[in-house]
DNA sequence: TTGTATGCAAATAATTTGCACCAAA
DNA sequence: TTTGGTGCAAATTATTTGCATACAA
């Protein structure tokens, strides 16, 4: 049996392919994310606010991927010192985005955030049993990526590129709960 | 300045990268969908119905992304012959993800379904202006996704790659609206 | 002063779920 | 018959938006 062709096609490229395994190091930024940020504003003549001062702290003081759910979670509720409205929360997480601090994307149907400035490109692999996200960072992806669209004519201004499995701690306990292996 | 490290790691690699320009081939297979998830039903002592035979009719006639909500619209309305509800569009739809006929990714927010049965791995060209999906296959991206795995003891289930950009049009066009080019 | 920014609550949007009824095997 | 399947409507979840008020510039 046979499908209809849909638009597929190869693309040619021969090259060497070549990574290194040094840790990858935090690329060195003259201005802190707050004084990014500022800039930002400015620029843009926006308004420098208790709130985005106090979220900006938050959001970099941890390094790691979270959601907008997670980050309400360990601020200040309501009635509390420093509270900010979960609106406000997503209507900043946003601009934050925008003006190059954070990075967003979809995974498993929620928003996830990262750092952005300060912090090297790089790509996931995400565990399917623990849930958990690891990073890693290749050279070589990113020139397919660049050979890739040159090849469809596209004009690249970014990927993303996840990795499914199980991770080496989930692959030993294979009593860690199963469920569906989703996507 | 300088950030704290997270779990950042290059990898190392070695390797002749080639691709082809041969169009992409439609697999052969022996059994087509409709075979396919009846073998699945039965495997697993689930029930043939008349909305299962209507809906993968209706999904493998298409050759093209789709989001639910699309999928609904081209199906008879209630109180039509053949009316299938959205709940069980919805559940169908997961069935046949996993029966292996469908593969499902996040794009802006929604749940995309593309076939996958029958049809060649590969991964895609995102234009951010028009919002369409392009089709690319390259075993290098494989390859290095393996590598990358191998690398961090992951035990791969599959991957997701999309590079987003303008694709040929757009870039002509620069009247096209451009708005934010968003993620 | 003047127009953003924020908080609150209501509105969305896309799915999912509870439940009574229907229908394969 | 028995147990899974379906339709309907209500419930969820994650965000977004309208609007009156607060506040930075």
């Amino acid at each position: 049996m046979q499908f209809y062709p849909r638009f597929l096609s190869r693309f040619e490229l021969t090259e060497i392919v070549l990574t290194s395994s040094e840790p990858l190091q935090p690329l060195n930024v003259s201005l802190s994310p707050r004084e990014r940020f500022e800039e930002y504003l400015q620029s843009r003549g926006l308004r420098q606010t208790s709130q985005r001062r106090f979220l900006i702290e938050a959001v970099f003081q941890e390094h790691d991927h979270f959601d907008a759910d997670e980050l309400i979670d360990r601020l200040p509720r309501r009635g509390e010192k420093n509270y900010v409205s979960s609106a406000t929360v997503y209507r900043t997480l946003r601009e934050f985005v925008d003006a190059g601090l954070l990075k967003s994307f979809q995974l498993d149907g929620r928003t996830v955030y990262e750092l952005d400035y300060g912090y090297p490109q790089h790509d996931h692999l995400y565990c399917t049993r623990c849930r958990q996200l690891f990073e890693f960072q290749s050279d070589p992806l990113v020139k397919l990526r660049d050979q890739v669209a040159a090849d469809h004519g596209f004009r690249v201004t970014g990927h993303r590129m996840i990795i499914q499995g199980v991770c080496r701690d989930c692959g030993k306990n294979r009593r860690t709960k199963r469920k569906q292996d989703l996507v």
